[in-house]
DNA sequence: TTGTATGCGTTATCAT
DNA sequence: ATGATAACGCATACAA
């Protein structure tokens, strides 16, 4: 079945095909008899404009890349739920890439982004380099990206959409502090090791501040089977610290599960809390504490500013305006006192 | 900055863009020389085709569209996972769109992915009608649904990965009755209706060769909040079945949670079982029940069998060969004796 | 207000 | 083996 054209919509309403271009790009230029011919035209033949053709016509593709890491799907469905809706919004569609452990696959995915001219780029943390921003900066292409704090570079042209995680980490241990609480550990959780560095700023701050040095930066295979028996192991010859930090839900439950069956009582002999907040934290006993990160929000903001970019909008010419940092909150339950 | 097109090589390469375009393309007419001066200017100029383009001259994008609900990104990672390894491998792009219970949403999916002139599409189940697949059809688009077995329709081009649910219910209910366990629940999914509908007529088929009528199939908001609610209250006044199949996750670990403590004993006061499997089902105690279903294989099967289709193989031009029924297996823990 | 012609960056069909 | 040229389907500057 040969693909409704222009052309055809143009002969059927006996008009030339720039006049078809115009009503399907909404120009008021065309009187009211021949549009509605045309869009009775249009509606007869069931013609659908070539998105293909306007791209190349217009070097726009209305179209903008994600790119995240292959293991964490399950992790930022609520930031990719933000990005989607508004997404749609703005009628813009969504390739979508994905990046593995193996070498260099950034590469490859820049090097579809380019071929694909998309119109802009969501990244999310910690799955590029430097480096590869350059190479999309190097196109003109604009991205925006989402999750953690950038750190300073020369690249001017990004957004960056994050929560303060170095501030969350700081404020929480000088709260401990004020308790009495400095034996602390960080659990590393490898997938978001940007994040983790973050948070581990935050905690090094505080305990310097305190005259401290902050020594317990804990890692290991961080799945939760090793994870678990890690801990279980562990636990035969050591204690828990007093306060644990962890950043995903395996990793707290493994913590939570380990402690308990060594014995120890939650959170009378070891607080904890998990920094990324979803539900199977309220599935177990006791719950674990954690944050309120808007997750949904952080794409649908990343979305939205990148639109903004994309349309070279005003307010954000400057660089400050494209750093937006979103708050959080803390939600304590049942593995904190 | 201008990107550079095939002029500008041919201009560096003091060819014609035809020449220029015979090297990418690989064809062996032209001369070794020529390619090899060609192949600099590419390098130099740091030459990427303009996919846009390529898909105008060719009505070929290298694009598939994968369509899923919003909800379904945590369960359904390792599906993506296979179908985004699969697609890398041929090269593909992917279309990523998502679906929202609102009222007619696949329709503006359906309109984008026809606008894009993606060459294939992957449905998950559970998020279009029949309608839908009409039209895609219409367009000739090539498509395979993954999730459970389609119906019957008259639509003959679509494919079809699929895990046998039915099945798996009509065995399982029938060693139960071998034990003398006649007292089963199943609980409704909202999130995979059709998935829904296969288990819960295997257990009617099972149960009508036995001469009895199943009549516990349960439905509630089945969010985790929600269930959890809902069964604890319903445990004040009632015993729970001898056997319950859960969906996901979150029905199971509530399930369990309320059962323990209202103070029934797992298993042996209530065995359950949950379909689809991960990595919560081990964090809990005891571990619950599941199902060794290939998430990842579903992905790239119908991923690789969406290819085969997009260049007419013929090991799969009858329609037969376009299902394709995944294996599964029982993964007992201790939610069942 | 409408039509004509050109360009967007490729591939493919002709010639040469 | 290489080059000129016509598609591909649309948007738009320019004419009418």
């Amino acid at each position: 079945m040969k693909r409704i054209t222009i052309y055809d919509v143009a002969k059927e309403a006996d008009v030339s095909l720039a006049t078809v271009s115009r009503v399907i790009n909404d120009s008021n230029v065309v009187r009211e008899d021949t549009k509605q011919r045309v869009q009775e035209a249009i509606e007869k033949l069931g013609y659908k404009p070539n998105a293909i053709a306007q791209g190349l016509a217009l070097s726009k593709t209305t179209t903008v890349s994600i790119v995240m890491s292959e293991k964490l799907f399950a992790y930022n469905g609520k930031i990719l739920n933000g990005l989607m809706d508004v997404a749609k919004i703005y009628n813009y569609n969504i390739m979508f890439h994905t990046t593995s452990k193996g070498i260099s696959k950034m590469q490859d995915v820049i090097e579809s982004i380019i071929k694909s001219h998309v119109d802009g780029v969501i990244l999310f943390n910690d799955n590029f380099s430097e480096d590869e921003m350059e190479v999309l900066q190097e196109y003109q292409i604009p991205m925006v990206v989402v999750g953690s704090q950038l750190a300073e570079t020369g690249i001017d042209n990004v957004g960056n959409v994050y929560v303060n995680f170095e501030q969350m980490a700081y404020d929480m241990v000088n709260q401990l502090f004020d308790k009495g609480i400095t034996d602390i550990s960080l659990v590393e959780d490898k997938l978001n090791l940007s994040m983790m560095a973050q948070l581990r700023s935050g905690i090094e701050k505080a305990f310097t501040k305190k005259g401290l040095e902050f020594k317990k930066y804990i890692s290991y295979d961080d799945t939760y089977k090793s994870s678990y028996n890690f801990l279980t192991d562990y636990f035969k010859s050591h204690k828990p610290s007093q306060f644990v930090f962890t950043f995903r839900d395996s990793q707290a439950i493994a913590l939570l599960n380990t402690c308990q069956e060594a014995g120890y009582k939650i959170p009378d002999d070891c607080q904890m809390v998990c920094i990324l907040n979803n539900k199977y934290l309220s599935m177990t006993r006791p719950n674990i504490s954690t944050f309120n990160i808007p997750e949904y929000d952080m794409g649908a903001v990343s979305m939205r500013l990148l639109t903004k970019m994309l349309v070279d909008d005003d307010s954000i010419k400057n660089k400050d305006s494209k750093q937006i940092e979103l708050g959080y909150s803390f939600i304590p339950k049942g593995t904190t006192n």
